[in-house]
DNA sequence: CCCTGATTCGC
DNA sequence: GCGAATCAGG
């Protein structure tokens, strides 16, 4: 398989989406996760950048990897990027062929993107809790016995009804909830001074 | 263990 | 240019 226009621009398209790699790669076929992303670096476009301030992965990276036996060692890395970007990319989508008879287009929902950092005072931020009433609603409601490993455990319900069920959706790191619910199951303790009693 | 992207280096 | 292997982290 070979990296034509077309299949370019896809990739650019769905990394630009906040796609995963991984989901990129299963899309076109034929690639493997580790293609798409070399591939990406190729192209130029491994940072997700959108500008918006909230970018705090620019760390140290140092870690030549001395495996290889014999290192030329003449190669002192320059290591030094400006990395002048005044011009994001305003445009995205110019239009938007309104010729889709009657088709559910994409059902995806991007994952990663402009996630701002938490203001700072606050509940349990409204958003979480948003986003947890949406998950909620796409849950897969899985029983007690369905649960593995890798299926939120984020009870939902009355555990002495039959209307009670778990989350289940994909968790991702080593959580035991999906995102949306560990948002709100780790939450810093915040404000609870006022609770005089 | 699952996943993520990042980097290196032989091809 | 390509991508498997590897690394590093959640």
């Amino acid at each position: 398989m070979s990296w034509s226009d077309e299949r370019v621009e896809l990739l650019k398209k769905m990394w630009g989406e906040g796609q995963s790699a991984s989901q990129i790669a299963k899309e076109l076929g034929g690639v493997t996760r580790n293609a798409v992303i070399g591939k990406v670096h190729r192209l130029g476009l491994s940072n997700r950048n959108g500008g918006g301030g909230t970018a705090a992965p620019a760390e140290a990276r140092a870690k030549p990897a001395a495996k290889s036996t014999a290192k030329p060692a003449a190669k002192a890395k320059p290591a030094a990027k400006p990395e002048a970007e005044p011009a994001p990319e305003p445009e995205q989508e110019p239009e938007k062929p309104a010729a889709a008879p009657v088709t559910r287009i994409k059902p995806i929902i991007p994952a990663g993107q402009p996630l701002p950092p938490q203001p700072s005072t606050n509940e349990i931020d409204p958003k979480a809790l948003a986003k947890v009433s949406e998950v909620e609603k796409k849950a897969k409601k899985l029983g007690l016995m369905e649960l593995t490993s890798r299926t939120c455990k984020w009870p939902v319900g009355d555990p002495a009804t039959e209307d009670f069920w778990f989350c289940g959706l994909p968790v991702q790191a080593g959580k035991p909830y999906c995102e949306a619910h560990v948002g709100v199951a780790f939450q810093p303790m915040s404000s609870r001074r006022d609770r005089r009693r």
